[in-house]
DNA sequence: TATGAATGAGCTTTCATTCAT
DNA sequence: CATGAATGAAAGCTCATTCAT
């Protein structure tokens, strides 16, 4: 009966708590852990800023539920990739692509991340919700190697988590690191043309390494 | 005979210069740079907190000097790489592996960099110094692909940049990220077996793209 | 009935805004702009010194504050002089010896002007409250002078604003210089007495000069 | 022989204590004693700080030996007036024009007295050397007066010590205080038609008030 | 559920001054 | 006579957090 029916005391709650989620996330985004200012995030939100403390605790605890949020969404992202339905070539390139594709769209998850490692993952760890949340995209590439490799197109002896490390290497290396890697060279690496560009060679670069000569 | 000159009046000045500049690259890398302490700075490199300023002008410009000191370490090493006296792959190789190590032996260098582009680069901007210090061993790097290519082992169409950023992106990221993918996997990926699968790893990822069938 | 009306929300934080501007008003004087003390003044107004910070700003903005503070009050007071019921003679008397009285019952408003002055009223400027409050006792000056003319005991050619300075100046110079005037010429020139001559003979040089022969 | 023989040693030495001074009294004038800034004053003065202490001991002693310095400048100005030389009126009005123009010329007198108050005159309590240069001219103006009262040109019962002061008053005053004047009159005090104004119109109050009817 | 007022601890930076040569 | 190196104390200001309603 009540299944569909909206309880009114909570929607604005739920309502500031995503709000405040929100702009938590950019703010630690943008500035990291340390950098990042409650207060900031209170006008961001358009919240009282003793309304965070009332729904999350502390900042770190605030920040620790910005980094779940975000890695629930990158598994749901990857849960529709449907890897299984294409052949293992197929399903290697289109993991690359999605993974570069879901970074350039997503700029806030690489920083969230390395403040995340900056601060030794303590956040993480203490996290049952994400360590529970732990990549069931690992266990399909494993199945997509081992099909390659009897299909005889794939190397044999490829870890699917070093793969699924590497893979994520050659695209979140490039972005996080764009604005150091740019000044060096003296190349803005963010033009359309030079990201189409590294989109292709990180894909060479891991099927180059996959297939078999 | 002159050989031990005598002290010029400076040296403490330069003893000082140096205990904060190293203490300062410590405590940047461990805290980043908005939670560095600029005390403990001073009491790591046991001088003054006002001789920092006094020397360094302010937490930022002493942070951009931390930087141009870290980017000139690494250049100078690997200017001692002479890679030109290998074969191709024996180079590539070797680049590969140095990196790796590279970054093993100084994780502060990792950390600093993240810093620096959570700044969006700022710092280094400023810094002409860095800017000139601009890689040389792309242009290596270039050389060496190209007489791969001559030779018939490697493959054509590879761009230095785009290679040299993938060198260093596998073993980057693995370092930089370990803390978030060793809770996520459940698996410590520091361990001495897991770092030499890593290292091995990338070699087999950056040779096979390189490599002619 | 409701006459002793529910104290606001709001009625604490009026009354530390209160007690932040009167030890503020009272510090500013004592120590100039530069020798003023944040911690003195929270000191004296018995709050938080972030509580200066959370309604003012910073010690500029709060100094400014002050400024407007006792610049109202001296407008205020003013306005309560009624010049126009009076004749020419006994209005420029009555505002003569009011801006000596205003000045040694409010001594804080000498050294605070001073130090506005020696900011080049840099704070003045940025406040349009300040310059809506021009004097209108300058309008009213006007009058009299022309109506003393016309009555044929004043001197023509009179400026008011002229007049207005000099009037401020034969006051203002005398106490906020005393301490100097004191050393220099060896005699105490805050005596009851001293000033009661100070008093007279400023009514004697401005009536001298406006009243005709 | 050796009259005029220059003394090496304290060539330099002269130059700098003068220098010093200079760029102290600078300084001084500029912010304030509170405001100033010994790093600043060195400087200016192109010496080492550490000379500042050599020669002056305190950041307060060099005020006190600037504040010196220039009373005993305005007081050889005011020997070269010769006074006495001109009929009771025109020398009255030669003090009243000279006071406005030293002051015009000399606008760094006027900040560095208003500190010399705002700190209660410490500084020069402690300093014989000014108060033995107790002005002169007072005595000069008694004189003065005297005289023209039995020329009957005069008005009888004027004080020396309070018309040197109105005169002082009407031109410092209007000096001092014409950041925040000509803020709230809303038009420029230091204009050169507004300054011939103010310097007509102060000899016009002197004498107005002195002459008899 | 929501909020304006308030705070203790600690931040970066400044400053007059002294040390050592 | 002159100076670069060094410092203790304290300045203005910030921040995450809590109180009171």
């Amino acid at each position: 009966m009540t299944d569909t029916a909206p309880e009114p005391r909570s929607r604005n709650a739920d309502r500031s708590q995503q709000a405040i989620l929100e702009a938590a996330r950019d703010e630690f985004a943008q500035h990291g852990l340390a950098g990042a200012r409650v207060d900031r995030i209170a006008e961001r939100a358009d919240v009282n800023k003793r309304l965070i403390y009332y729904y999350f605790g502390s900042k770190d605890d605030l920040f620790l539920a910005v980094l779940e949020g975000v890695y629930a969404d990158i598994r749901t992202a990857e849960q529709k990739l449907h890897l299984l339905a294409l052949s293992p070539p197929d399903a290697v390139r289109r993991l690359t692509e999605f993974t570069w594709d879901y970074y350039i769209d997503h700029p806030e998850f690489i920083t969230l991340l390395n403040s995340a490692n900056l601060h030794q993952a303590r956040h993480l760890r203490k996290s049952s919700r994400v360590r529970e949340m732990n990549s069931p995209v690992i266990q399909t590439l494993g199945d997509i190697l081992e099909r390659g490799r009897k299909d005889g197109v794939f190397r044999g002896g490829v870890d699917a988590v070093q793969l699924y490390i590497s893979i994520a290497s050659l695209a979140y290396f490039y972005l996080s690191n764009n604005h150091t890697l740019s000044a060096i060279f003296g190349r803005d690496l963010m033009t359309g043309k030079a990201r189409a560009e590294r989109r292709s060679h990180i894909c060479d670069v891991i099927l180059g390494y996959v297939l078999k000569d």
